[in-house]
DNA sequence: CATGAATGAGCTTTCATTCAT
DNA sequence: CATGAATGAAAGCTCATTCAT
């Protein structure tokens, strides 16, 4: 890819996270990369498909780092991995998860990912319920989904929600859950 | 409040949930609730205010239902009975929790309403913990916000993740997960 | 005249003055002189009209004041007795004439009041020529020319151009000039 | 400068003096530039920052005028040929001159253009002195205050206030005035 | 006399996109 | 690859005026 091309990316990911993606122009996007509007729609089709082409990126990531070989630690351990990788991430690229709930929010915009949103919730639902299918096949389903929602319902709240949120403390209290699942 | 005055609430509400509000035009509000611009920023000073008097209702109401005498039940009936208020609300007015989770990732919306989110956080942690208090005096907080996560994360799950959410039954094991608290 | 309607016209000659006639709304003026649009609209045709009305009660005026009885006085007297006055008014009510000065050269409120500029103009320089007539019937014309241009520029200078305008000691030298006439 | 932001100037110039700022719109100039909207914009930050640049552009002219060598001649004919050059300018660009009244009695425009406006001042009262220096150093300041309200008066006279002004007649009263200074 | 809800045209400005160079 | 002039639709908002009460 390109430098400019990959400039347009990074900066244009980080005006909609910042402003979201209504409130960003492509004369934004030209200013902060340094980059002409002809240049731009020289590497994307539109607005819309930077926004694609963004999600797009973070979806093949997700995908690649899943198809690594499956660890063969206890279930309880790789939950306790994955939380921690988590946590870690939400704390240091808030602007990035931000942006992802944005997206996941705004009608428009979740209409164009649409696709995309359905695949990597499959995928994230999948790599979980594969752990808990080692604790329980009977509950897997039940168990993934309460997994989810409780990583999801802390990140909202830590990003959106409260002021000062207790990240660590939260974080302690689910993994001794399923230190001893 | 006149007639006109809260269609022009109404529709906006249905508009802004449905569209976002920096999708939804001030147009798309006169047409549908058949009314001139010129009357919407007699009763309005700008789009911004729209929004902002629809939020402050809810915020209101909320104040309202809070303000009302505390129940007598045991605190694991009330946290009960919480989860039953709230989804069934999920259930019957998903618009209107879509629309919330909009105005709270949309960076402009979420400052537009900053102060009035914070009021919401803290009348709903307040409202959970002194539930919890008469439990655990010592782990309420934490208690309270893993209770919010989880409602939150469901919530989430529920209106923008999954396609076909089981919300039934994740509804049962969190009651059942409180029943014996 | 009721009390509110000259409310009305104190009020938007002040707005008019301050802000232009094309920046002041009708809805600035109702909310300074506290009364209903219905109310202007009640006293007014339109808001033309509400301009109209001021100019012509001013235009009125200075019909009256020069109907009066002819001075005896020497014509240089007299000459120095107008000065005085103009130059006294012009300090105390800057914002008068910088209104007056405003509708003449704004293109739209100059046509508006085409017929009342022009019937001021004769007003004022027949009453200045019949002072000079006294002095020199042959040269009265000229004569009267330019003691208007000189009393118009010293106005717009002071009101217009120079920040600090040395009005004193510019009325002195013209006093002197006409002193001794 | 680019062929279309040029007419954009021009065109504003002519409608801004006809019908002054605030009656002129943004789309009255588009259609008479036969120009989008949308390229006056991205010439232009702003309507008033068209206005800005027509009045500066004249304002650089004149102090590249004023920066011209001194004349070596007597003063008293120094004045006289600037009453020439400005009573010629007055006949043959009247619209000109009328729009910078408008712009300096418009209570709106003013404000916009202060700076400009006092910078020009400035500059004509130091080359007006610069030549009644050379006549009587202890007048000067006086005689120039004077000269430049003769001046003044005569164009607003002959501008907006008298129907059949003789121009002619006054110049050279004034010229007279001058030449035996 | 008095109110203020209601209208609709028109305002300045923004913006994604196209295209000649 | 790269520029930026150019477009035109649509945005939020203002305002003089009307009219039922």
């Amino acid at each position: 890819m390109s430098d400019k091309k990959s400039k347009v990316l990074q900066v244009a990911t980080k005006l909609f996270a910042e402003n979201g993606f209504e409130n960003t122009s492509m004369a934004n996007i030209c200013d902060e990369a340094n980059v002409s509007k002809g240049l731009i729609y020289h590497h994307f089709k539109s607005k819309e498909s930077i926004l694609i082409e963004i999600f797009t990126n973070v979806t093949n990531q997700m995908i690649e780092m899943n198809s690594a070989p499956k660890s063969s630690q206890k279930p309880q351990r790789q939950l306790i991995h994955l939380i921690e990788t988590i946590f870690s991430q939400l704390e240091h690229d808030k602007l990035f998860f931000q942006l992802n709930l944005n997206i996941m929010f705004q009608p428009i915009t979740r209409q164009i990912l649409k696709e995309q949103i359905e695949k990597r919730a499959a995928l994230l639902f999948n790599s979980v319920k594969s752990i808990f299918d080692q604790i329980s096949l009977k509950e897997s389903t039940l168990l993934s989904y309460i997994f989810i929602a409780e990583i999801d319902g802390i990140a909202l709240n830590y990003l959106s929600v409260f002021n000062e949120y207790p990240l660590d403390m939260i974080k302690e209290a689910l993994v001794n859950k399923y230190k001893h699942f």
